[in-house]
DNA sequence: TAGATTGTTAATCGATTAACAATC
DNA sequence: TAGATTGTTAATCGATTAACAATC
């Protein structure tokens, strides 16, 4: 069992997204037989500072790490799991059964940090009733009954822009917390409803530009 | 044609990450037959800060907002564009046609911001060969060359961790110069090898710790 | 012991926000 | 004119980095 709320532990938004980053870099170290980490050898490996590595595995390590050894993998990687709340396992369902909502289905890297997509929603005829990776397919007018029947608590929205927003109603009608929205619109949600937008145009934006300095030497 | 270089416009990172955010909501603006708009009116539709909007668009537009009008979105969507390198077209090859390739080849939205991705390579043979989403399907020990002969700037990797070091290898020996990295793992590269990761493991932890402390009351 | 690594405090850097004069 | 919005400077906030004493 994992020390239950020692404190509640502050953490910088930048340092929770590199936890998953952590995390899979020491279940890969374990993988090949290392017992034992410093954060140098972390840094170096992940291209990250030093101190920062330091700062961002004291935040979460239920142990001190020792001088001129470093951290426990095992110990570590249970801290991360507990902190970024892995065993707690989230059931989800995913509206659009589209491609990118196939990909999402199919991968299952997710599972790995407790999400668990338990059902898809499309509009589509032909998809409704099928299997898709193991996935029941609905019509989208079951969505809030499905959600409020298996007490859901996240729904991932991968339908097209112009559908996200009635799609995300009706998540929120169904009870849903938490949105994980891929669609690129900006949903409006009640505030106290969690709204997660990924965002791979910006990804590409900052891509797109960096290559173009370097084409045309601004930058 | 645009203000070629009127200064080498300075912009914060996530000011740039905003960039395509504005786009899509201008082009809506547009399509329902607006002309003109104010920063405030934006800032409400996409709950940022009025101030932010301001300097982000001041930053980018080319000509100065009017007070008590806002600026010609005709022209802020060309400003936007030109900023983004949307308008030169940029070819890209994708590796790895699994789901979330897949997915990727089948997403019209990237050639919005000027991504082109013309060949796509994976190493089962029942894929090889065959035309997915209008794509050819090469052998993997053919990346350089195609890069190559192409001269492709761009590789976007969909294939499993364990895999993509090698495949970035060889785009870096094809003469690539941007890396869109969607395989967990970071990669090494020559330092003039732009390696973007697209993390979702990251955004997932963020929402998952939201919702975990909004269902324990911590946060 | 000597040297590497730890945890932490203080300084720096970057981005956001508040405040305000200028303008249509 | 009055009021809303602009651009910009200064203050604040948050995250990273530098510095250093403590420890195995």
């Amino acid at each position: 069992m994992n020390t239950p709320d020692k404190r509640p532990v502050s953490i910088s938004k930048q340092a929770l997204r590199r936890m998953p980053v952590y995390l899979q870099y020491l279940k890969k170290l374990q993988a090949e037989g290392f017992c034992v980490v410093a954060s140098p050898a972390v840094a170096r490996a992940l291209d990250l500072g030093e101190v920062q590595v330091r700062k961002d595995l004291a935040a979460v390590s239920s142990v001190q790490g020792t001088p001129k050894k470093g951290f426990p993998i095992k110990k570590l990687i249970a801290d991360i799991e507990a902190f970024l709340g892995c065993n707690d396992v989230r059931r989800a369902v995913l509206v659009g059964a589209g491609s990118l909502g196939r990909a999402l289905l199919s991968y299952g890297g997710f599972e790995q940090y407790g999400l668990n997509i338990v059902a898809a929603f499309d509009s589509n005829d032909s998809l409704i009733g099928r299997l898709i990776c193991g996935r029941h397919i609905f019509p989208p007018d079951h969505i809030a009954d499905v959600c409020r029947e298996k007490g859901i608590r996240i729904g991932i929205i991968t339908v097209p822009a112009d559908q996200a927003q009635t799609v995300c109603d009706r998540l929120v009608e169904g009870g849903i917390l938490a949105v994980w929205n891929f669609a690129p619109v900006r949903l409006s949600a009640p505030k106290h409803i969690l709204v997660q937008n990924e965002n791979m145009a910006a990804s590409l934006a900052l891509l797109s530009r960096h290559l173009r300095a370097r084409l045309n030497g601004i930058g």
